[in-house]
DNA sequence: CCGTATCCCGGAGGATACTG
DNA sequence: CAGTATCCTCCGGGATACGG
């Protein structure tokens, strides 16, 4: 854990403070982009899918949320021209990548169940 | 990874979404606590040290921010008492427990330089 | 130096109604 | 079903001025 601090260290000492960091954080933007990305990483959703497992954002804001994971290329949107329509979103390699970082904040999370609080 | 993929499946399932993930978004919420974290990694830090090492939010956001994560145990607060007056703030073994989440941060926008645009 | 006290604004996000 | 179009609310966060 302590390598872990160091290299933190070493990696952002003399640049702008936490470059990388804030990268991720310009992605991960919003009340509910990281939680789509969650449910994008056990495989691809339909819109009404994602709506509902998350705690049914407005239609709006789940579309403007996708649009932009779409547009960093984090994931990828699929129409089939069907009645009715279905359109599938799904996680681009980019955007499977991420998994790392969520994973480290679901073992957190379930570590300190008095967080947040 | 995939082993990743499939143990964030396997330990969210049937519970609602993301709870653990959800969690760690309530600490880590607004535009500065994740920042305010990384700084502190490096080693406690005063509130003018911790202010320009961001690009200065404002005193009363910042303020804010410091005493959320405060009462959330993330962080501790010590006054000395001088003229002038000297603030320290330092990250609490919880608050340390975030450096893996930081570090994936990291370098994930290390290795997507592109991202975010 | 490290705040607190006010005032204020932009924009994320919700509500509602409507469409291909 | 999966949006789009409008309108509106709320509040995080900035600006400014002042206090211990």
């Amino acid at each position: 854990m302590e390598t872990i601090v160091s290299e933190l260290l070493e990696r952002s000492a003399g640049r702008p403070a936490g470059c990388g960091v804030e990268r991720t954080l310009k992605v991960l933007d919003g009340k509910w982009t990281t939680l789509i990305v969650r449910e994008l990483l056990t495989g691809p959703k339909r819109f009404g899918e994602i709506r509902s497992a998350l705690s049914s954002p407005s239609a709006k804001t789940l579309t403007d949320r996708l649009r932009a994971l779409e547009h960093q290329g984090i994931l990828t949107r699929t129409v089939y021209a069907e009645v009715p329509p279905r359109v599938v979103y799904e996680l681009t390699e980019q955007g499977h990548s991420l998994s790392g970082i969520l994973h480290a904040m679901l073992v957190w999370g379930e570590q300190h169940p008095d967080a947040g609080g």
